[in-house]
RNA sequence: GCCUGGGUAGCUUAGCGGUAAAGCGCGUCCUUGGUAAGGACGAGACCCCGGAUUCAAAUUCCGGCCUAGGCUCCA
């Protein structure tokens, strides 16, 4: 073993030091601000100590209290503070396992009940070990020591058998007497967090098996103050105001009540919308060529069994299936079976393809019932589906036009989607050949297009490869909404044909995809997105008129029926002053309010107010309607209508 | 489906063994207002459903339904 060891830092210089010096040497090496400020390092890749010893030639970086890194490694401690809380209060509780997160910790516990009351005790003894400073001193113990001390602790036992496999001795973590078996690693001593607090519980499964025993889970988290909590905290109040299901009550746009869980109501406002996505959407279709149809929800079960879904979806009970007269029905949970259907009716020559069908098809699913969640996760659903059938040499075609489309949808909406593509699972039906053949191509679509996109190894449906598009909701979660998938298995199990140049039959592909995905989740995602301050063309209310006084509601009333009257226009015509009409249209987020007086009436004017500032711009009614007109047509995020001087 | 919360007027919530309260909204009236909440009066509640305990239950207990967050799941 050599003296010295070479340590490669992040802009690429190197260094020399002595075999054993630790991570915190390299930073005092490199200048004694940064030795100071050392928390952790980062040593090829891997999150360790600032003790750690360096034993051979690395690549390292300095992790300081300014770096996630570092909040994690925060965090991680925080997860100790609440264990040994835990423990103090409740000695018979047996930990698992207990890492950070993005958004702070958890620890998985067993063998307590925990309530509101007794978290509330454990939260005051976490903060008790916060402010009694203990230092965390890395401890390496003997396996056997270790599997001694876990006699009675199943998990604990799990983790030295599997992710500390064949490690010996093994490291603990020692605070204040109190210790945990832990890779480590960890902030100096409690003392550095500033601010700690519990957030939720909830069950979880050891690891995350159904099988396995059920363990309490724990949230927390852990920042270095208590303004940063503070700030997290109120982030978390603002995700609150954004919520779908709030605003979605507030502007009385749909409802899911108890007699059809998961099924969404659209009420009026709520239509409005989603008729315009409709006519939206429609336009899109027509210009990728789809073909509309309309296909039913009620079917014999029958129809899904040589596709192999009624088998998997009856599986894991996801069909609503009954017997009736002897025979088995379902509704629909899919539309492709009976867009493969019409396909099937026909004959078609190579010349015909792409043959392709569109629908605004409504589907069932009997999702969990702790799965559900207002528009973004339900059991009834309307996708803006679409099949196409193609040929093997048109794959990259079809798709990239398909993307091109989609990516156009989404510039509009200004919405940031992640593109994923899942491919090839152990699952999967159909040759190597064409999985891929199919999976360069969706590759060389989105590259044709200079799209970024994350790739999801394994994770395709058995029946094909599949880009999918994740957008956030507010509390950062990702939903998929639109996807584009191949699919190499209907067409065989449904032997589909076309009739090639030779005069022989032969196997189409199958395109899924979904523009917006369905218009509960993409409506869910968009209300979060927009706050509810829908781009105008979408409001259901597009301009509210204000009336100063009673006497001038004769003029507002000529504005809504004659020279507005192709817009969505209310007057609001309440014995309220003009600044509660105001508020009150701030409130339902009308995009524009025009208040009119015996000034306005006069000159044929309007006083133009939008939902965002103190925008004000007296127009002439005509100018006003051809800049709303223009805004609608073009259907624009930013409002037109700006400040006049 | 599982764990922990929650379900009280249209909405948001307070009350937590002694017969239900506030703000907003709604109705009537006064006010006719000029750019972010004018005033008065009034109507409105099987306190989620079913059982149990009690002289007495919105309140305690048991079961169910729905709901929130998470877990599992998401063809």
């Amino acid at each position: 073993m050599s003296e010295h060891v070479t340590v490669v830092l992040p802009d690429g210089s190197t260094m020399e030091v002595e075999h054993g010096a630790t991570v915190e040497d390299v930073a005092y090496g490199i200048g004694p601000g940064l030795g100071r400020d050392t928390v952790a390092g980062l040593v090829d890749g891997d999150l360790v100590d600032k003790v750690t010893p360096l034993t051979e030639d690395c690549e390292i970086e300095i992790v300081t209290e300014d770096s996630d890194v570092y909040r994690q490694v925060l965090r991680h401690t925080g997860a100790h503070v609440f264990a040994q809380a835990l423990q103090r209060t409740h000695p018979e509780a047996k930990l698992a396992i207990g890492p950070p997160t993005d958004d702070g910790f958890y620890y998985d516990v067993t063998g307590v009940d925990l309530d509101e009351e007794t978290l509330a005790a454990v939260e005051a003894e976490m903060e008790a070990i916060v402010a009694a400073d203990y230092d965390l001193e890395r401890v390496e113990r003997p396996r056997e020591e270790a599997l001694d001390i876990y006699e009675d602790n199943p998990y604990k036992r799990d983790i030295l058998e599997r992710e500390a496999a064949g490690e010996d001795p093994v490291s603990f973590y020692v605070q204040d007497g109190w210790q945990d078996l832990c890779e480590g690693p960890h902030v100096d001593s409690t003392g550095a967090i500033g601010a700690i607090t519990l957030l939720e519980q909830s069950a979880a499964y050891w690891r995350g098996d159904e099988e396995n025993d059920q363990l309490t889970r724990v949230y927390g988290t852990a920042f270095g103050s208590e303004e940063e909590l503070a700030a997290f905290i109120e982030r978390r109040e603002e995700a609150e105001e954004r919520d779908h299901r709030k605003i979605g009550r507030e502007m009385d746009l749909f409802s899911v009540p108890a007699h059809s869980p998961g099924c969404a109501h659209y009420h009026p406002n709520g239509m409005r919308i989603r008729r315009e996505l409709q006519e939206y959407i429609r336009d899109k279709n027509d210009d990728l060529g789809y073909e509309e149809v309309c296909t039913p929800e009620l079917n014999k079960a029958k129809l899904w069994e040589p596709t192999g879904h009624l088998e998997a979806f009856k599986e894991e009970g996801e069909m609503f299936a009954w017997e009736q007269d002897d025979t088995e029905y379902g509704l629909k949970p899919m539309n492709c079976a009976n867009h493969a259907h019409i396909y099937d009716e026909g004959q078609h020559s190579y010349r015909d393809l792409p043959v392709r069908f569109s629908e605004f098809g409504t589907v069932y699913r009997n999702e969990q019932s702790g799965e559900l969640s207002g528009l973004l996760r339900v059991r009834g659903l309307t996708q803006d589906d679409g099949h196409a059938f193609i040929r093997r040499d048109q794959i990259e075609s079809e798709i990239t036009e398909t993307l091109r489309i989609i990516e156009e949808i989404y510039d509009l909406f200004d919405l940031e989607v992640l593109y994923k593509l899942e491919t090839k699972g152990d699952n999967a039906v159909g040759d190597d050949d064409i999985w891929r053949e199919a999976t360069q191509g969706l590759r060389n679509s989105m590259e044709a297009l200079g799209l970024e996109y994350s790739v999801e190894a394994g994770e395709a449906a058995f029946y094909g490869p599949k880009i999918g598009l994740d957008a956030r909701d507010a509390l950062g979660r990702e939903w998929t909404i639109g996807t584009v998938q191949l699919d190499f298995n209907i067409p065989e199990r449904l032997d589909l044909t076309y009739v090639g140049e030779d005069n022989q039959p032969h196997r189409p592909v199958m395109v899924h995809r979904a523009l917006l995905g369905s218009f509960e989740r993409f409506m869910g995602v968009i209300i979060e997105h927009f706050k509810g301050n829908f781009p105008t063309w979408l409001a259901p209310e597009q301009v509210r008129i204000l009336p100063v006084s009673d006497d001038n509601i004769g003029y507002a009333k000529r504005l809504k029926n004659r020279d507005l009257s192709e817009f969505r226009v209310t007057i609001e015509d309440r014995s309220w002053t003009v600044g509660k009409k105001i508020q009150q249209s701030h409130d339902d987020r009308v995009p524009y309010m025009l208040i009119v007086g015996d000034d306005e009436a006069e000159t044929g004017t309007v006083s133009v107010r939008d939902r965002f500032e103190n925008q004000l711009a007296d127009l002439d009614v005509e100018t006003f309607r051809a800049q709303l007109d223009t805004e609608v047509q073009q259907k624009r995020v930013e409002p037109t209508i700006v400040r006049n001087g």
